[in-house]
DNA sequence: CAGTGGTCTAGACCACTAG
DNA sequence: TAGTGGTCTAGACCACTGA
């Protein structure tokens, strides 16, 4: 058995006074945004990690059992322990709640085309700058893009996406490298800048088109549409995706579970 | 030690070969749907329950843990286990989603007035009673009313909501005994009709306000509305309501959490 | 087959609540 | 103080995966 770490008698920088496994939870999500183990990863067994920690394995777990319900974490038995990713086609859009109306609850995926209409770097305007914690000045990188829902052989729009995302974080985003990206953003982000989208917040209201974005999901002005703000976090809660998305809901829904 | 069941070598109507903490999780749902133990109230201990099932407190717990995340108990240290109700203030509408623009992330409750419009009953038509999962030629309550918000001491309309129940589950319901009652309505069908609502699904839309809706609501026709469709369910996934809210998102909006 | 997570147990001790 | 849930441990065995 290694010199395991002490059972820290008194946690380093840790509230002192948290239960164990809760400083096991906050230790796995350092080392996770320190980048040791990236989306798609295996992490070291529970007993290794019980090692580590000098703990035992089922303090481990316990942690673990939290951040696999948090969706941080994904287990698989007989395999291993994995960093969640948005690469999983099962989930082909982790994040969008978007169901075709006919669909069968639990169905297939939405399977929805992309289109990237725009992307460039500029100030970021004061309420996308509050919003994503940017000083003043500090540059942000926005792009704009459609997916399109096959409607009987036929693309029609159905989403208006836009993103303002940090530019100290997104440094060689370009419009190029989105299109030859194939698979969700949020996989490019992860794979290529090191971001990994864990949680998000939105706020849903229902808005009438404005001439622009009628235009663009050739729809009639005034249009009622689903507005989706999305503030999405990583590790640590930071705040690092401001989305604006305007739904076209004739044949779509949106679908959520309470409980 | 009472002389406990068995540890259930061959579970009586249960899959068989399920974790034995999913089989006493499948019995203490059927206690609860079978009313042993209403909302609000306690359920035995840990200790209690594992002595009458057979098992060790560790499994006991695990069944527990998994109600208390999917919110059906609700656990206090020192106290005991609680079965959950919609009667706590805190969570004033467990299952409303609706905030004031202006609220600060988990701050107070949107503070609403309730004002109840219509209650009749009639054979459920088509989709009702297909979604309810009632025979065709069955009973359903339909229930029509407004929430209202102070807005600087005076009140607007925000949401209008039309619910169907399944007539025969609710016997005795009346538009005087809806207005008599103080607080959720949710809480009465606990109180009165022994139903609880402890799950559902939504799915949203926006459209635009009808003649109808436009009047009650106080705005234009033709104003963007969000629309909620809610299905709600009670122990054993039995469909129990169906309602459809109309919310007019001028100053409040929907508030959701991914992960 | 070895290694992983999944289940189950038994027992110790802690933290909180209430009489 | 007694009773509750909350944490932690150590060890046994099962179920699944892949070489």
């Amino acid at each position: 058995m290694p010199a395991a770490a002490e059972p820290f008698p008194s946690a380093p920088g840790a509230p002192a006074f948290s239960p164990l496994y809760q400083q096991i939870k906050a230790l796995l999500l350092k080392s996770l945004s320190a980048g040791e183990w990236l989306p798609g990863q295996v992490i070291p067994s529970e007993i290794e990690l019980a090692a580590r920690f000098g703990v035992s394995q089922g303090t481990v777990r316990k942690a673990i059992d939290e951040m696999a319900t948090e969706n941080v974490l994904v287990r698989r038995q007989g395999k291993g322990t994995f960093v969640a990713t948005h690469a999983e086609q099962e989930t082909q859009y982790r994040f969008l709640r978007l169901m075709p109306d006919d669909a069968n609850p639990d169905g297939s995926p939405p399977a929805l085309q992309r289109r990237l209409l725009d992307c460039r770097r500029m100030r970021a305007p004061l309420e996308v700058a509050r919003l994503l914690a940017l000083k003043s000045g500090e540059s942000a990188v926005q792009v704009r893009r459609l997916l399109l829902a096959g409607r009987d052989g036929e693309l029609r729009p159905v989403v208006l996406d836009d993103l303002w995302l940090p530019g100290s974080l997104f440094k060689g985003l370009t419009l190029e490298r989105m299109m030859a990206w194939r698979g969700p953003l949020y996989r490019l982000f992860e794979a290529e800048f090191a971001v990994h989208m864990i949680r998000a917040e939105e706020k849903l209201r229902a808005v009438a088109a404005d001439a622009d974005a009628a235009t663009v999901l050739d729809v009639p002005v005034g249009t009622p549409l689903l507005s989706v703000e999305r503030l999405s976090f990583t590790y640590g809660n930071r705040p690092v995706e401001l989305r604006r998305g305007l739904y076209h809901t004739a044949n779509h829904h949106y679908r959520n579970e309470l409980s």
